[in-house]
DNA sequence: TGTTAGCACTCAAAACTTTCGAGTGCTAAC
DNA sequence: GTTAGCACTCGAAAGTTTTGAGTGCTAACA
């Protein structure tokens, strides 16, 4: 059992079990219940004078006098990081969670629709950040008389088209000049060098064809925004009804909002990658008030990070309550993430056949 | 003012007044409230004779014995029906709703969210359906060593992209003469021409190149699903929330999952677009029981439909209360289609100069 | 010195009661 | 046909009582 500074063995032992006993019941527990809930035989005034102590170090809180205790953000914080210490693989049933699918954007929607059907939660996965934003293949084609189609590939994974309308069609011979001219300038090309004065000189160079080539690069720069922005597949949002503590109305709603708009998970994510080496698991409990999202101040989160074998990383979380099943979701990401990375190295292996 | 079998004047007077107060307050109207409120000179006592028949009709009801009365889905819709006949063109403030945008998708979010902004409700918009679903063309081009790329273009305005990984690199040559198996046997195709047969027969064809083959299939098989597959956007869902009674979190609970899953939202969009071409306005309204989603049934859906030049369709709705500003909905989801409409034909013209 | 039994006290939640008033239906008179 | 008047209904709001879980303190015990 760990040590504490200011807490002695029977003030942990009682913490936990207090925090424990919450989380299954959502009661405030008194010190009659510990007393019979713990092995430590103490009868219920003794734990009322630890209790006491507790309270007094700020781990538990009387939400009113006459009430039980209940964990402040400290407690929970306490009993997470020793629950994690302890390591113990709670057992949730394995495997076959994921069907096999060949399309990363849809696998990663079923991961997300998977931990919510699993844990109860709101969840949400992150594709994977690709660092490598070359452009590295770019290509017009003509599909007919009067239509383009510009194709480009940033990165090892992000491929991007662009459907282009023209007045009149273009010879064999213009199509393959301006690939000439777009593969001269932008083959190789990281996203940055791409700045308005290599546009200028692109145009002069490629005179009547200037429109065309406008269009052209409208279709790169989403290719970058597609390759920098993350996208973020949530699920699950109406379970925030189910542990909302119902009655504060506007804080629900606004927590809705924040997965209806997903920009300020961004937030949640740039945070969660910044730890990621660090720790070997990769999973992180935000609580309260630790939590980057201001409208999830009264949530917990757990992140988990996985990888892919090129070394893109991506991001799964759960936003549940504070007073959330810690012990299963945790191992319920790790399968998750487990599982991620065993298709993925199966799928590497067959694109090496 | 437009007769009823069953309603005379003065009925369909109060009846109006009713529905409009309660649309107002939110509260059950009673008689003493609408003999002030109408022009009708006539004192409560005579309205409440009034209003025992309107219920018997089945236009109004009462919550319980001594509150006022509040409108049926029949009386909803007598009101509705009747606003709809008068055309009375409540002027919203109009233009500059939506901010140029180059992107169908980006456009049509947009679209969701102002709506959703502008009548607080829950919103619902789909990408237009094209009709046309020919493979029109299909190119497979050598990004590096090791990595292909297909363009699938479907139809009008869909292009697809697979990235596909091989074990070795392709000549120049190579690609080329897949180049041409592909268009000997795909371009023009209809999608359901594309059967298992076909596939079959060009497995053989391609020879040591089936493998690659099989996984530009898998490119066509998903290009076919997008141009099928409508996107739908929606905005806004929590909104449901301000409006939906508190105090039946299931139900609450249920429509949000509607609206995250999208699913069962096509149901909605079929039955919009069936009715399209009979009105011309191409507004429709359902009332409670009259929606196609069951768990709709406790609110009213506002559709229009948008057209594009080429003549693909799209829906757009706003889910909200039954107890909704109607005048203001029509009004505000007549702007928007107006607006798109116009959007659409500049478009059209700017792709033809 | 740490533990415990006992007791007075607190206070939210639940159950019950009372009051209030908006609204009704009916009847009789205009 | 319309209306004034009146007894009646019943939900909502406000107030009251009861209940019981839980506390803190004190004094006694090992």
């Amino acid at each position: 059992m760990q040590q504490n500074d200011e807490l002695d063995d029977r003030k942990v032992k009682i913490l936990k079990a207090i925090v424990a006993n919450y989380l299954e019941t959502g009661e405030p527990v008194g010190s009659r219940t510990i007393s019979k809930y713990t092995d430590l035989n103490l009868s219920s005034a003794t734990i009322r004078n630890e209790m006491a102590d507790l309270e007094e170090l700020g781990y538990i809180i009387q939400p009113h006098t006459s009430a039980g205790r209940i964990p402040t953000d400290a407690g929970y914080r306490f009993y997470v990081d020793s629950m994690m210490q302890e390591k113990e693989e709670t057992e949730v049933e394995k495997g076959a969670l994921l069907e096999r699918v060949d399309r990363l954007e849809v696998l990663l929607k079923q991961v997300a629709k998977v931990l919510a059907y699993n844990t109860q939660y709101a969840t949400m996965v992150t594709a994977p950040k690709y660092l490598n934003k070359q452009i590295k293949f770019i290509q017009l084609s003509q599909v007919d008389e009067g239509q383009l189609v510009a194709v480009i590939v940033v990165g090892d994974n992000v491929a991007k088209n662009q459907l282009i309308k023209v007045s009149r069609g273009l010879s064999n011979e213009e199509v393959l000049k301006f690939n000439i001219l777009l593969n001269t300038f932008l083959q190789g090309a990281s996203l940055q060098d791409i700045n308005l004065e290599m546009m200028q000189t692109m145009k002069r160079q490629a005179g009547e064809y200037a429109e065309i080539l406008e269009k052209i690069f409208e279709g790169i720069i989403e290719a970058i925004h597609q390759a920098e922005e993350l996208e973020i597949y949530t699920s699950g949002t109406s379970n925030i009804l189910k542990y909302s503590e119902l009655g504060d109305l506007s804080k629900t709603s606004a927590l809705l909002e924040t997965f209806e708009d997903k920009k300020e998970l961004n937030q949640l994510i740039d945070e969660t990658l910044k730890f990621t080496d660090e720790e070997g698991s990769g999973i992180q409990i935000y609580i309260g008030d630790e939590a980057p999202v201001q409208n999830m101040k009264d949530c917990s989160i757990v992140t988990a990070t996985y990888e892919m074998p090129e070394g893109a990383k991506g991001t799964i979380g759960i936003i549940g309550p504070k007073r959330m099943d810690y012990k299963k979701v945790v191992s319920t990401l790790k399968n998750l993430t487990d599982e991620l990375d065993a298709i993925f190295r199966k799928e590497e292996k067959r694109g090496e056949e």
